[in-house]
DNA sequence: CCAAAAGTGTTAGGAGTACACCCATGG
DNA sequence: CCATGGGTGTACTCCTAACACTTTTGG
């Protein structure tokens, strides 16, 4: 029986101050009741992105995200029905569109804080380690923050995000200092009105 | 006709004061004549790694390499007998153990400078520039620069060893002070006599 | 004594970090 | 007027980058 190919897609949103993601409890054997990521064989003539964009779309109907190749996973043994290489993906989802999954495949899905997470299927737990600290090492370093926020945003929502992420508080005026610096922000004309004093709305600066 | 899994290595050498790869001119068709990445097929049971090891072995004679994963990729097309998603790692083998090519499957293998590549069939030149740009990331925040070198070697040798893959000329002064300051190498106690002023033989730091 | 490569310090600017108070608004 | 979160500046440290001369050896 030839090596079979399938993506599993580590799905990250941020969730009530906390860096969360998605796994989908099996309905089948093995591994039946244990959650596990979405994810699932790649088509002929299909691209690897391609196919984890799909296989979002069908396990959560999620659509328009910020999708990155992680690493890609084969030891023999690693999936006990024959031998799987998976090519793992991570994804990101801003809170305001995760989609709370109307699933077809999926016998149920849900979002766990990273910190919580139950027992995983498969060699999971070892995808959703690397995911994590990709996630963690890119942050610092790039923009995949801005993808987890709405279009618009305060920067105290920013950091909060950044703070989730991490697993760590951060210094106010260093982090202000240092994103303002960037230059990736640009003030928009609103404010966000909701609580006390309100607070500049800011978006990111896309191509200028 | 099943998706099939193959594993494609970028092998790095700096050899001349340059950046080196190694590619085989391909006996058969597609792409007859045309130069390409050492690689081939996954067998079941086995690992990515140790498939990546073993085309290593058989094609080049190399053992005991630096090895990493890069990068996956899979786009129906890129090969045209088929899909084929690849596995692709780079690998580092200092100058002294390149053992020049006692090929099997191999028509004949030759070292080429990154700067002055042919050709190359599938979509192999995508795969070497992303080696090329992991490699020069990871000189700048890993140990990676050691693993390209023999066991003792003169700072000015790791410092020409830096410039080749980085294509481009450090202060001498500035790169000692970094390396030094860092605390991953330790004086030898031998001298390098060749040439003029004796130079001092330095070691990695391995697990102290 | 000359050619060749080894080795060595100082300074200036930028980035990161630590740290505490006033401001605008709603109730 | 008070509770809540928004917003701001300074000082210190460390890292980086720019830059040129002396030393040791072989021939």
């Amino acid at each position: 029986m030839a090596i079979q190919v399938t993506v599993d897609i580590v799905v990250f949103t941020v969730l009530e101050q906390r860096l969360q993601l998605l796994l989908i409890q099996r309905g089948i054997a093995p591994f039946e009741g244990k959650y596990a990521l979405p994810g699932g064989f790649v088509l002929e003539g299909e691209t690897l992105e391609a196919a984890a964009l799909r296989e979002l779309r069908e396990e959560t109907g999620t659509e328009q995200v910020f999708l990155e190749q992680l690493y890609s996973f084969g030891d023999p043994g690693r999936e006990p029905r024959g031998q799987v290489v998976t090519v793992a993906y991570y994804a990101l989802v801003p809170a305001d569109k995760s989609p709370l999954l109307a699933g077809t495949d999926a016998a149920s899905a849900h979002w766990f804080p990273v910190a919580e997470l139950p027992p995983l299927a498969f060699d999971h737990a070892t995808i959703v380690d690397c995911a994590v600290n990709r996630l963690r090492n890119k942050l610092e370093y790039t923009t995949v923050g801005f993808e987890l926020l709405p279009a618009k945003f305060t920067l105290t929502r920013l950091q909060s995000l950044h703070e989730a992420i991490l697993g760590k508080p951060l210094d106010k005026r260093n982090f202000r200092r240092k994103i303002l610096a960037s230059g990736l922000l640009k003030a928009t004309k609103e404010m966000e009105a909701t609580g006390y004093k309100p607070a500049q709305l800011y978006a990111f600066r896309n191509l200028s």
